[in-house]
DNA sequence: GCGATCAATATACACTTGTATTTATAGTTG
DNA sequence: CAACTATAAATACAAGTGTATATTGATCGC
């Protein structure tokens, strides 16, 4: 019966997001770039670029160490081309992360659609966000990489995303208190803690193989009951002194 | 009462450490890498390199972008003259690993002094880790960062030390147990929760002024204490499940 | 059909990088 | 003191980098 409380909670706190921006600002990248309306033709586009830079970045590459006349042989073009579609290797970066964070709404939407036919929603959220760390595009690995690397740009963006996840969660939080009467301690504390401890847990992921992650899954799940016991707890606990005084 | 819990808990969870391995790695780096048992006199040694590198490292630099003639710039010696401390910029990264290493024991140490004058160990073992973070050697950020970018073997090293930490929290947890009576759920899995917010609080707080540090700090102390608070929950309701049985 | 236009390439240049080889220098020892 | 030796510096070189400038080649409006 708790587990539903669960259910609402993490898959649900991923809530309504996606089609906010869309593909935005790469095309905005593209015509700030260009500064032209239209153009002609052009047979690699920015999307050929980030997608060059991601098949070039491996396990545990940083973008920081890729170099603007690699991505274009990646991508079969000459050097100066590159600068038709970005201005630097950090603007393509923060496009990547834009990517990125878009990935990870994918995610959330994924694990909403699990959840009608699953029982935990703990576990559907958890591990689709495993799941999506190994899926073709590895944005979602880029993005964890550059959490702590990088320049200011990259965190930026970085912590946009994250902020934005927290904040859909905290919601939930609220919401599910008003529902179900289980409080939360301080909903935004206990949102980032339990964002921040999956992330944590993903990006630890990453070297694994598939049964160690699945291990991490598990884990990770039990982690976020005893954050979600704790803040229950002690909501009760302050409300309980609140009425003794 | 229930936070002197916590005060055993955290602060003493770091407990012994230290003085294990000492100068080992350093110094075994440069007999490997000079060949020779007596060396004659070098003006420069290997820990002024590791200080030039660790100076040239910001706030968000990488050590994966430094170059060799860069860091031997740095320390005023002619690049080759590099070698005959370290044969890579990589086998120099492992060397400062290991030195942030020391430093994290170093911050248990210090927690421990604090814990006999002060009333929260959760609060004094935070702080500490905080306060290392920006002390003068940067070593505990250059953790931070590795973690996810880098080789292999300096995940290796960052994760040897994170391990060390969780397993000392883990005894120190069961060890409670039995003196206060006060279950821990599973107590390998509460030390790695713990572990791991902490250390990726302290990663988010790198680029931030004191007071948001501040701010940072007191949100931790919460959060573990949300995780100790569910996990003896969860442990108590595992007791009671058995007994019903 | 034909200049005009602009995306894409080609060439060029001034750097930086890692390292191999050579030269000078200072410390130890016979 | 002189001869030797290990070390630090100097020089050199091939490779790679970001970007400025010049060149091609296709597409479109007239």
């Amino acid at each position: 019966m708790y587990i539903y409380l669960y259910i609402r909670l993490l898959a649900a706190g991923l809530h309504c997001l996606g089609l906010s921006r869309g593909k935005v600002s790469v095309k905005s990248v593209e015509s700030v770039s260009a500064g032209v309306e239209k153009a002609r033709k052009s047979q690699v586009t920015a999307q050929d670029l980030m997608d060059a830079a991601v098949s070039l970045l491996g396990a545990h590459r940083s973008v920081s160490t890729l170099s603007l006349r690699e991505i274009a042989r990646e991508a079969g073009i000459a050097p100066n081309s590159f600068y038709r579609h970005f201005r630097d290797v950090d603007e393509l970066t923060v496009a990547l992360i834009d990517q990125a964070g878009r990935s990870l709404r994918g995610v959330v939407r994924e694990a909403r659609q699990r959840l009608s036919l699953e029982r935990s929603g703990i576990r559907s959220s958890v591990e689709a966000f495993m799941d999506q760390l190994d899926s073709d595009d590895r944005y979602l690995q880029i993005l964890l990489r550059e959490m702590s690397t990088g320049s200011e740009a990259f965190r930026h963006a970085v912590d946009r995303e994250l902020t934005y996840f927290e904040e859909e969660l905290r919601d939930e939080l609220v919401r599910m208190e008003q529902l179900t009467g289980h409080a939360t301690y301080e909903p935004a504390l206990t949102a980032k803690a339990i964002t921040r401890l999956v992330v944590a847990m993903g990006a630890s992921a990453n070297d694994q193989g598939a049964e160690q992650r699945r291990e991490l899954v598990e884990q990770t799940i039990v982690m976020i009951r005893m954050i979600m016991q704790g803040s229950q707890a002690m909501a009760k606990r302050a409300t309980q002194d609140a009425d003794s005084r």
